[in-house]
DNA sequence: TTGTAATAGTTGTTTTTGTAACTAACAAGA
DNA sequence: TCTTGTTAGTTACAAAAACAACTATTACAA
């Protein structure tokens, strides 16, 4: 089997799953231990400490997760007390989501141990490496819908 | 909810896995598509394209993926003739696999797709970015068991 | 030997995800 | 008004993943 210089250890998708997996994993335990939460519930608190009140599809379109995974993950947050929903006066289709004091205070606490998550992350990579890796990834994120047939 | 500087948008883990979903969506179209494969059949046939025989546990290791995954697509891609299984003949609990013609050939469809499909991934950025990122994503993909509580 | 533990791999059951179909509300033109 | 189409969000069902329990085989020590 000599076939070719592709070298999977180097496939830029596969090197991706790889850290995208091992680091969320530990994190992951962290809010799961403490507040039972799912990834996509960790998102939507997420989202809504950060922007304030938004909307089922507002979160969607922001953290690209389609819209029955958001309603399933604030089913969980409303009945863990963590989200309210407020019905829209004008259009009673939209719900507005907002976190309760118990959802902010697990958004606190949750950000902070991000942060410090985050910083033994990267701890062996020089800054102007992580501002690099930082402004790749938000490039290979970026909808290539139409790019690669 | 005035509360802090810390930006959801550039939390590490969480571009790692935008970036991951967004960039393998793409590419699972295709094996999905011509080979009927799933992601975990799609790494399996890769491993053994790259490195020749192996035992399941063998990719297990390398790959990080757990043994029910690798027992369940080793079975589909055996049934699709792309794989065959042989005993070892002195520990008989463990199975040699190795692609079959049919396999290798669809091995080399797919990475030469790959490679293209990875080469437009990274267009837009410089040579010297890729290799920080490929860099920064090994590292970030090792085990970090230990490394924060 | 024989008993205990360890390893390779499989199978069964439960969670979680993905997909598609659905309800309810609005919009806008005939 | 009465379609027809669209949007917000939910629900039901199918696909895939995670987890635990299992078989078969080997290792190794009493």
């Amino acid at each position: 089997m000599k076939v070719d210089d592709f070298a999977l250890e180097a496939f830029i998708p596969y090197l991706l799953n790889q850290a995208a997996e091992s680091s969320s994993l530990a994190f992951e335990k962290i809010y799961k231990a403490k507040y039972g939460m799912l990834r996509t519930e960790w998102r939507v608190l997420f989202h809504l400490g950060l922007y304030g009140q938004l909307t089922a599809s507002e979160i969607g379109m922001r953290a690209k997760m389609h819209k029955t995974k958001i309603s399933r993950a604030v089913h969980c947050l409303t009945q863990r007390r963590m989200v309210t929903r407020d019905r829209d006066t004008d259009d009673r289709r939209v719900e507005h989501l907002t976190l309760t004091k118990l959802g902010i205070a697990a958004y606190e606490d949750l950000s902070g141990i991000a942060q410090r998550y985050e910083a033994a992350l990267v701890a062996d990579l020089s800054e102007a490496e992580v501002r690099v890796l930082r402004k790749a990834l938000v490039k290979l994120g970026q909808d290539r819908a139409k790019r690669f047939t």
